[in-house]
DNA sequence: GTCTATAGGCAGATAGAC
DNA sequence: GTCTATCTGCCTATAGAC
């Protein structure tokens, strides 16, 4: 009787599925294995492949889930943010969460292990990107027209630039399991970008 | 007798160097095996292990070699290049060669995996990241001071977001196959620490 | 230095009982 | 949905002949 669920529980797949997202955060996708999964689960591999025929399906769904939950963050952060400024905030915020939970952006790590990934995880890890392009160049290109942003050039080439940067920031900082190193240099990736106060 | 060796001719050893470092460069350390360098080579893997006893003494040879050949790099810059600016041109070069390459910076894939390598090769990662910031930050505090480079805060601070910028870039230029994406970050990036024509 | 052969383990995946 | 049992294949690594 599912109607008689708790709630409250998570579903055994979704919590396979927060398992083995950590998982490849931490460790990448082909630093997993089903086996890591089922053992920290307590269940055995054949179930994992009861809800996930196949790596690459599960590999899918986590990133899926991940990028649904990005996106919903960043239309709370439209909703929220009193400005753009605020907004680019927020956004570092996000990545920085991700780091304190001593892990990397899903998909920058997919980005490393791109070559090696099935096609359809890595055309959602590209989607993922885009996305996240077409968002930051719409903040920057206001913020620059409100005069609370500063940059050269266009905007979708700022956008990508500091897409960049806070992935490289994300890639840099955890072999010094740092996080505080993150946050200094997303603080001045975009101080850069911040309009001198005289001129707000 | 190998005095009478030629020496145009790259030794086994070399080119089992360069077959795997090309392979960690573009799948990642856990994304290859032995049997992909030796058939490459044409050799078994047995006689691989003769030349690299473990996975690990490979892996360690090739971010000791990557280094050393990166850190050579650096000096002939320091050696060449008429001022600041230039040097940074020069210094983004290096990787704008290795996306030409159609590959990732060596440091940058292992970062992305750096949960999983064996210590050896993690310290050796660390390494060059450090000696790396060292090198830009010294770039940068001369450029600021000679009023050719602007940037707010601390040298070092900047050397290492300017790092992770670059590192970002390739990594996400890669999913995109698209050096000119590379291109154009770095040109952005560079462009906001250069200081205006006027300034100088 | 390179080979054949093989060990021992773990990977992803499936069949079928419960 | 979860289990046991198993398959097949690839992995790293070694022994020993040539």
């Amino acid at each position: 009787m599912p109607a008689a669920q708790k709630t409250t529980t998570e579903s055994t797949t979704t919590r396979m599925l927060d398992i083995a997202e950590r998982l490849v955060q931490t460790r990448g996708f082909n630093g997993f294995s089903y086996a890591d999964v089922a053992g920290e689960l307590g269940v055995t591999k054949a179930s994992l492949h009861y809800h996930f025929a196949a790596k690459a399906d599960l590999g899918e769904a986590i990133v899926e889930r991940y990028s649904a939950r990005f996106m919903q963050a960043l239309e709370q952060i439209d909703a929220s943010a009193r400005d753009d400024v605020a907004k680019l905030e927020a956004y570092a915020n996000l990545y920085a969460e991700v780091m304190r939970g001593e892990r990397m952006c899903l998909c920058g790590m997919l980005a490393a292990e791109f070559e090696t990934l099935p096609a359809p995880i890595g055309a959602s890890v590209v989607s993922f990107f885009d996305t996240n392009v077409v968002w930051l160049a719409h903040v920057l290109k206001d913020g620059r027209a409100a005069g609370t942003l500063t940059f050269d050039g266009a905007a979708d080439d700022a956008a990508r630039a500091l897409l960049g940067a806070l992935q490289g920031a994300m890639l840099l900082a955890r072999p010094y399991g740092d996080v505080a190193r993150f946050q200094a240099t997303t603080a001045h990736t975009l101080g850069a970008l911040t309009a001198p106060a005289g001129a707000r």
